[in-house]
DNA sequence: CAAATCCCGACTGTTTTAATAAGATATGGG
DNA sequence: CCCATATCTTATTAAAACAGTCGGGATTTG
């Protein structure tokens, strides 16, 4: 019913928390698992697609763990959506790749209703990035100082 | 998975079926399931959300069926999927109604993505209405005769 | 070598989905 | 008044998806 699975939000969560580690070489899962509440075990399971798909690079070994694979403004949230949770697509006949159309397809009502509401998800998504996500951040550290203050 | 259950696509096409036959009379189930290409057991269950919410009326007996509750353009896709799937969120923590909030959403980044998420949706879904759909049909009615001229 | 860490596949309990089935209730027409 | 046609209601079910859990293997640092 148009909700996301725990996999796009826990995924997104990660590589949020891998963001804020940028630099500081290796982040182990065990510790983006602690930090986010996620399961460590279900995260590797998440982690692997991520990977698979270049959106993060693994070290392995002791001191190892994982880096993104390019910076944060190169990684839309529509990119780990789509890894993680498949094309985005209210129903499959409007999917991004491979839609399964149905034959009444070119005249169908109701599908270019979910075209419309694909497009929409999918621009929102494509337009933040994890870049975006890290300014973000700040400004919420920042009006929560600002709220600290005051009280 | 960001999917429409069937529950939503079924009452649409339902819902837009009897759009299409406003002023006839009611319209049994049964044809709407024929003409739709649903299980019309199925169709019964959806339609008695539908009912409960006021969105269609119901006539009992031989020659019954159902009606719209309301004029055309006073339906829109989002009351339909509201009503058939829940508030609109794709995560729990941003729901229209009652959001279970967790401890941090107050300054949780990761939530105001799936805001824009939710109310991109909701933008679309609810500016579509049954009469939208009702012109949008009769416009690709037209472009097909045009079509099928050419050939 | 030992500890830390990534990697991989199999298994499990719960929930949701998408129906199906069976029967109760209502009503217009003959 | 009866019956075919409908709406209503509840229960059951098969299959899939979801959200993990578990056990073990491979790799690297200290």
């Amino acid at each position: 019913m148009l909700k996301l699975s725990t996999k796009g939000r826990y995924g997104v969560k990660a590589m949020f928390d891998l963001a804020q580690h940028v630099g500081e070489g290796p982040t182990s899962l065990k510790s983006v698992a602690e930090r986010q509440g996620i399961s460590e075990h279900y995260l590797e399971q998440l982690i692997s697609g991520l990977r698979k798909s270049g959106l993060v690079k693994s070290v392995r070994g002791a001191q190892g763990g994982y880096i993104l694979g390019r910076e944060p403004s190169k990684i839309k949230i529509g990119d780990i959506i789509r890894v993680l949770e498949g094309p985005i697509a209210p129903v499959d006949c409007v999917s991004e790749e491979d839609p399964e159309c149905c034959a009444k397809a070119e005249f169908c009502v109701t599908r270019t209703i979910w075209e419309k509401v694909r497009n929409s998800i999918a621009e929102v998504l494509d337009s933040i990035t994890l870049e975006t996500m890290l300014e973000d951040a700040k400004k919420l550290e920042a009006e929560r100082s600002l709220y600290m203050y005051y009280i």
